[in-house]
DNA sequence: CGACATGTTGAACCTCATCAACCGACGTGG
DNA sequence: CCACGTCGGTTGATGAGGTTCAACATGTCG
């Protein structure tokens, strides 16, 4: 009988992709399905979670708060990644259900166990982690050097790279690009280091310039990924 | 005969201390010393790099440029710190010798061999991965969220708690801090999205409020660490 | 329908970038 | 030896980009 894995969305982009079919098995048994609505406190900072996971569906915030109340989102979650710091103890940050998300959820007990059995795992969450840094270093060369207008126009695009396509299926001749924004402008606010005005604003400029349409507030359109590239590495022909 | 790890200074702080006497021999027979001056390019960007190391001596910068010219400080290495990604392939940024650097390198391919031996190496090396991203995010939040004073003032405080003692044992009753910096103000400034006129007026301001004292130009004094602290996350008596 | 959350737009303000002048230290060459 | 240029750093004047405050629009839910 084929594990339920065989047929799991993410099964060949997650962790999962280190396993073979008998080790999956094995993962398998120790797994169980999570759910959460969107505003869902998923792992907090200040009580250790006893589990780790695969997204499956939707994205999930990292986020820092300060005792001021500033917040910032400092890394997103889309289906495939893995949530939990394999090893660590201490939270930094908390998680929270950026959409309403589905979790494929292993103890923590068992997963360290699993994680000493099979190094293939433990060497692809090694990758995973890298790959986490680097987009972390990215986003502080973006918050660090871009004006607000390179910001919108850069999330835009990790968006449109990173969001499992979705709903644009019916025009496979032309390779518009459609998807909805995972994130309220607060949120979008919080990961670029903006106000909401400033993100509302610049995306209204954007729209203006032609760079994107934006058929309702939640959808965006991109006619052209290169020219939203170009914007959002201030390559403005200057 | 005792290993010439034995004396090293950061045999129990870097990723060496996961590996017991005969384990270091090991890796010490394909360990050799560099040495860069500052400014020096360590590893580049552009081709992929035959080596790893552990800092021994001196502070490096892990640096992204854009094509136009910004440039942006993402990562600091201080003595013990490892450098090099595990694994691997393309740099998105590169190294450059913030200050005199010494280096304990090991070759790539021995390196990697050395990896799979030893599983607590990779263990180690995952952990100070990890410990990076913490920084990486934390660093996030001061780029998106913080004032010019308040990075400012963090920039002192994490130079004051990582940099290695050196030169204020003089008084070991007085917990006066006082430090070399081992950044230019340009650095500095590309480290906390800055320019190098709003570091030297935030650097004046910390000083007209005693947060701080400037015997010079690189060198700094901090009375009190907690008064430092405290203006650094925007903690002023609001 | 009203209450509430989300998003847009306008006007005023402020922080920080920009441009520029200046200082001291250092090294070089006449 | 001093004139000179360069480099790192400081300080001032000015202005732009983003924040703040506020009003309004839209959509949803009881």
């Amino acid at each position: 009988m084929p594990s339920p894995c065989a047929h799991c969305a993410v099964r060949h982009k997650s962790v999962c992709s280190a396993l073979n079919d008998a080790e999956l098995n094995h993962l398998n048994r120790i797994a169980h399905t999570k759910r959460y609505e969107t505003g869902q406190l998923i792992m907090s900072d200040e009580e250790p979670t006893d589990f780790f996971a695969n997204v499956i569906v939707g994205v999930i915030k990292l986020e820092k708060t300060a005792a001021d109340g500033r917040q910032q989102i400092v890394g997103l979650l889309f289906p495939s990644d893995f949530l939990g710091r394999a090893i660590s103890s201490s939270n930094l940050y908390f998680a929270e259900a950026a959409t309403d998300v589905e979790l494929c959820c292993f103890a923590y007990r068992e997963f360290e166990r699993m994680l000493a059995t099979y190094p293939g795992l433990e060497r692809r969450l090694f990758e995973s982690t890298l790959s986490e840094l680097d987009a972390a270093r990215e986003w502080m060369f973006l918050l660090g050097r871009k004006t607000a207008e390179e910001k919108v126009a850069s999330f835009l695009h990790m968006i449109a790279s990173r969001l499992p396509a979705v709903g644009c299926a019916h025009s496979p001749v032309n390779p518009v690009l459609s998807f909805q924004l995972p994130l309220t402008r607060a949120d979008i606010a919080d990961y670029l280091g903006l106000t909401i005005e400033t993100v509302s604003r610049q995306l209204s400029r954007l729209k203006k310039r032609g760079a994107i349409e934006l058929p309702s507030s939640r959808v965006v359109r991109v006619p052209d990924a290169a020219v939203l590239m170009r914007v959002a590495t201030g390559d403005t022909g200057a």
